[in-house]
DNA sequence: ACAACTGAGTCGGATTCCGATATAACGACA
DNA sequence: TGTCGTTATATCGGAATCCGACTCAGTTGT
């Protein structure tokens, strides 16, 4: 009962987006896609429609839960979404995964660069 | 006219698989079914539908490109691909970028890693 | 008062995924 | 020769996913 995880990989762009922006604290919806365009530059975005579907399924998956609002001074429209412990090793295995194909890539992509 | 790289940006693991796998060498469309499948120890499989809509769209792209077969011994069935200049350029940059999602993910991972 | 932003969410068309299936040539072997 | 397993390209169509436009509403700033 441990490498059911391949069922889940390789991540979508989404979804490891989505888990890398909740991998360093819990945050709210519109959090994530903040969050996710800051990372990026603001080169990768995630829509509300991205999101949402995302977030449905990873919840049902059990990668993600939700978790109890922190403070009470906290706007109560928001709905906080955490890692489970099942997500951080989900994407622990992904993010070992990437670091192979990264790996792989660059020592091919050293030689024969471009010919000027 | 440089960062219209970004729009192709991020490849789906499908598009970044094909594209690993014509890193090493030309292949042909089975080649590349069998290669990406070895590169990951067989726990990712592209099936023949994923596999011509990405070849087709890449190929549409400017990505990839067909290429002359090499030899006159080879398989009369087979087509080859290979990168193109941009492709190569498209590759190198998404890798770039997975190598700091990467960083990113591990320095976040490290930290309360499991309980037990 | 008004605009801009925060925040959750839906909707529907477009795109992509992806296995089942079709077709056929190839190699090996009895 | 026939037949089986593999190699090889390709299509098809239902399912899943993507993703921006939009709705609704509260908050903040000018």
């Amino acid at each position: 009962m441990k490498e059911d995880l391949d069922k889940f990989l390789p991540l979508s762009p989404a979804a490891l987006h989505i888990l890398l922006a909740l991998l360093s604290e819990d945050r709210h919806g519109y959090g994530i896609m903040q969050e996710v365009a800051r990372q990026s530059g603001n080169r990768y975005k995630l829509g509300p429609g991205t999101l949402y579907d995302n977030l449905e399924k990873l919840l049902n998956q059990g990668i993600v839960e939700e978790s109890t609002r922190r403070s009470l001074a906290d706007d109560p429209r928001r709905r906080y979404y955490r890692l489970t412990r099942f997500g951080r090793r989900l994407l622990a295995t992904e993010i070992t995964r990437l670091e192979g194909v990264v790996r792989k890539a660059k020592s091919h992509l050293r030689v024969q660069p471009e010919k000027a």
